[in-house]
RNA sequence: GGUGCGGUAGCUCAGUCGGUAGAGCAAAGGACUGAAAAUCCUUGUGUCGGCGGUUCGAUCCCGCCCCACACCA
């Protein structure tokens, strides 16, 4: 393995497990900044239902990936993978480490290992897979790639539409299986990546989510909600803790039951998160109170690194 | 007190013209390479309210009781 003078901890686990404020203690640990890597807090329109840091974190240390992007936009793995790249590259001129932290394992995975290269998709043919599905349903989706994408069709999650319409897409733009792109090369990167991973018996992380959601309202989630109704049906918004709510609008339910169905959905969230990051062996696991624990691994695998 | 309608999976309910039952949600597990807080896959035994009766056999029919709701007094 050659070695990198540069080094990012990474800190991932399930939502409200407690990863901000570790993060915030490293990156002072270290004098560093913080890249964010959730999918969702880089918008700046939402903040209280995104469990986004305080102002005065965020101005207590510096962060990349929060704030840093509008509702409107439709971001993608690859580009938080540019993204994330170009800010570690700026905190690396300063500083050997930085601190990295969020729950989006895919982007986590984007940043460290990369994405395979994959040409760029006519927005029209996008668009008409898109208005296919909505029109035909999966039965069209599975019958287009079956005949464009033999390969996809025999060995890709052909009962799920997301992955079928990008499958397509590659095929249709570029003709080449998406398959002939996803080759799952790591990309060389100039810096190591070390794994923190945070968790917490499940009856106190779901204490933790009942608790966290109960505080998104007081603070003033529906309020929240309603300043970006406009903007609804982005994808920024297809977001636990919004659906609900405007589900709750349209007078689907009462907010009760928002608020149970907000804490259901988090709960599962949760869950997901824990699967993709329990098959990392690269995760060193901790309990979130265990920050002496945590410096002690992290000044044994500096060492080893240099 | 009377009448009516109910009591089936953690929840909401369907069903069995008598042969011990199934959906949605929840839950559990899993997948994941440009939507990822998204999307998708797998997993369903529960004294069918209680006690009796009829029957080869009852969750289903009959009787009594308990509970819930509605209406009448």
């Amino acid at each position: 393995m050659t070695k990198n003078k540069n080094t990012c901890i990474v800190i991932v686990g399930p939502t409200a497990v407690g990863k901000t404020s570790l993060a915030l203690a490293l990156a002072r640990h270290f004098h560093t900044d913080i890249i964010s890597a959730d999918s969702r807090q880089c918008y700046r329109e939402i903040s209280i239902g995104v469990a986004k840091p305080t102002a005065d974190e965020l101005n207590s240390v510096k962060h990349y990936f929060i704030n840093s992007h509008s509702i409107a936009e439709t971001l993608t793995a690859a580009d938080f993978e540019n993204y994330a790249l170009s800010a570690s590259k700026e905190i690396f001129n300063q500083n050997n480490i930085a601190v990295m932290v969020g729950g989006t394992g895919l982007y986590v995975n984007a940043f460290c290992q990369g994405l395979d290269a994959i040409p760029a998709i006519d927005a029209v043919i996008r668009q008409q897979i898109r208005t296919g599905y909505e029109n035909y349903g999966i039965k069209w989706l599975q019958e287009a790639i079956a005949k464009n994408d033999p390969v996809y069709f025999s060995n890709g999650e052909i009962q799920n539409p997301q992955r079928v319409m990008r499958a397509l897409e590659v095929v249709l733009s570029t003709g080449n299986s998406i398959r002939y792109y996803q080759q799952g090369n790591k990309a060389a990167r100039n810096f190591n990546c070390i794994k923190i991973g945070l968790n917490l018996p499940k009856p106190l992380l779901h204490e933790n989510i009942n608790k966290r959601v109960d505080g998104m309202l007081q603070e003033g989630l529906v309020e929240e909600v309603k300043q970006v109704l406009a903007y609804r049906n982005h994808n920024a918004l297809l977001t636990v803790g919004y659906k609900e709510i405007f589900a709750f609008f349209d007078g689907e339910y009462d907010l009760l039951t928002a608020i149970e169905k907000i804490k259901i959905n988090t709960r599962q969230y949760a869950k997901r998160q824990i699967t993709w990051f329990k098959k990392d062996a690269e995760i060193e696991w901790f309990n979130p109170s265990e920050l002496q624990l945590i410096l002690k691994y992290l000044s044994g695998r500096l060492v080893e690194l240099r």
